[in-house]
RNA sequence: CGGGGUGUAGUAUAUCGGUAGUAUCCGUGUUUUGGGAACACGAGGGCCGGGUUCGAUUCCCGGCACCCCGACCA
């Protein structure tokens, strides 16, 4: 893409009404815009992120038998009425409203119920289980107070899949899958190196949900953190007896504050029951589903990768999640410059290397390299006067210091090593 | 929901009970181009409602919005 054709603009000022590093930077390079307290837009750079992250946890759900869909954003009462969570008094921060025929509806703050709703249609039989359902859906939360740019919003983006067993060996079965594909994502959005598997609080069905929580200054959860066995305990759980169970020394524990990126929860029945879902056995005997949730909040990690990544620069995407892969610069009106910036743009586009192309011929080099560092594209690529005379095109990788003078040939062959 | 703070051009800010200033951004022109270029000219502003006052952007009251701390949540 070409940066002249790029409706967004960076921003010298830092927003006077933002404090977090996350909302600064995004929306200062132009990839969100504030609407309100809580509620941001995402711009085109924006957007590319969010549906990096989109593919990848796609990806990942998919190869553990995830299966995608669309749930509704406005939510049946009825439903939420059988599993208690309609009220105000059980759920506060409901956003809910009214129909032109007096009925009420919600927005969908979470999403048990309407998976398992639907399951009801579905599920009857031993035979149709086991299912895992997910879907990517905007989230609607009245928070007393939203804070930390999109850290924490009134209006965010998530994953949630639900998995519905037999019984909890089943549950169990999978459970450990979704465990080993959450690091995975992590790991692919960038920021596997500082995201723990976290032990925290359970609820009826089981000892313990399982966190994922990503260590920065910025966050809102106290863990203690065992590095050398990978692991963490939420603070809300930090008791004795249960590091005894998890056979973790407390000598051996750092407390840290971190972000909670995503977690998984087994629900048992607490869903299935009241909504009545159900299946038959071998033996025609009708037994509750098991149920288990599988959260990530996307809108949320992206700003945690901003956070964790950036520099006083501007923002370091991680290759994966970029909005491109490469940001070409051209430095003065030179002819032969731009003659073979082109060019070289052209062989970009041809090869499906994701290039924006900073192409704007009345900003000044010292302009160029500060947006381009603002925006934080893994790798900048030069052609200049000097890069040209020195042989070639200059790349430089976003988290070094210094670049270096290629042919075009061995650019090429650089990029497809990396990629 | 408790506590604290702030509302002035697109953005960031200054001053002031009496014609609201600067930077940036934007427009025009000339000269520039390897780390946020220079000059000239031009355009653009007091959150909303009420009160005090000859006069309010400024002081007072109410509302709304935004930020921070706490409580609560992905």
């Amino acid at each position: 893409m070409r940066q002249t054709q790029l409706f967004t603009k960076t921003k010298k000022e830092s927003p006077a009404d933002e404090v977090s590093l996350n909302a600064e930077l995004l929306i200062k390079a132009g990839f969100i815009n504030k609407e309100m307290a809580g509620v941001y837009s995402y711009l085109p750079l924006g957007l590319r992120v969010i549906k990096k992250i989109e593919d990848i946890i796609r990806e990942e759900m998919n190869a553990i038998g995830g299966q995608e869909m669309k749930t509704s954003v406005m939510q049946n009462k009825e439903v939420w009425e059988k599993s208690g969570r309609w009220s105000d008094e059980v759920v506060d921060n409901w956003f809910k409203t009214t129909l032109k025929n007096g009925g009420e509806v919600g927005l969908s703050f979470t999403n048990e119920e309407a998976h398992a709703n639907i399951m009801k249609q579905y599920i009857n039989s031993y035979k149709d289980l086991p299912v895992y359902s997910y879907d990517f859906k905007d989230i609607f939360r009245n928070e007393t107070r939203s804070k930390s740019g999109i850290l924490r919003g009134r209006e965010f983006y998530w994953k949630a899949l639900y998995s519905f067993s037999k019984n909890e060996e089943e549950h169990n079965k999978f459970y450990e899958k979704a465990k080993e594909a959450y690091k995975n994502i992590f790991k692919r959005v960038g920021i596997g190196h500082l995201t723990y598997l976290t032990f925290a609080s359970g609820g009826t069905f089981s000892k313990f949900s399982h966190e994922f929580q990503t260590l920065t200054s910025v966050g809102e959860d106290t863990i203690y953190l065992d590095e050398n066995k990978g692991i963490a305990i939420n603070k809300e759980v930090y008791t004795d007896e249960v590091l005894e169970s998890l056979d973790v020394k407390k000598e051996e524990l750092v407390e840290n504050k971190s972000i909670e990126v995503g977690n998984i929860f087994s629900l048992g029945t607490k869903f299935s029951a009241p909504l009545n879902l159900k299946y038959k056995n071998e033996n025609g005997e009708e037994i509750e589903v098991v149920m288990g949730s599988y959260g990530i909040g996307l809108s949320r990690l992206m700003g945690t990768v901003v956070e964790v990544l950036s520099d006083d620069k501007g923002i370091i995407w991680p290759d994966n999640i970029a909005p491109f892969k490469v940001h070409l610069l051209t430095l003065g009106k030179d002819e032969n410059v731009v003659i073979r910036a082109e060019e070289i743009y052209k062989e970009f586009i041809e090869k499906g290397i994701e290039v924006l192309f900073d192409d704007r011929d009345d900003v000044s080099a010292g302009e160029k390299f500060a947006d381009s560092d603002l925006i934080g594209i893994p790798y900048r690529v030069v052609v200049s006067k000097r890069s040209l005379s020195d042989g070639g095109y200059e790349i430089k990788k976003r988290i070094e210091p210094n670049g270096k003078i290629l042919t075009k040939d061995d650019l090429f062959d650089l990029l497809k090593a990396n990629s």
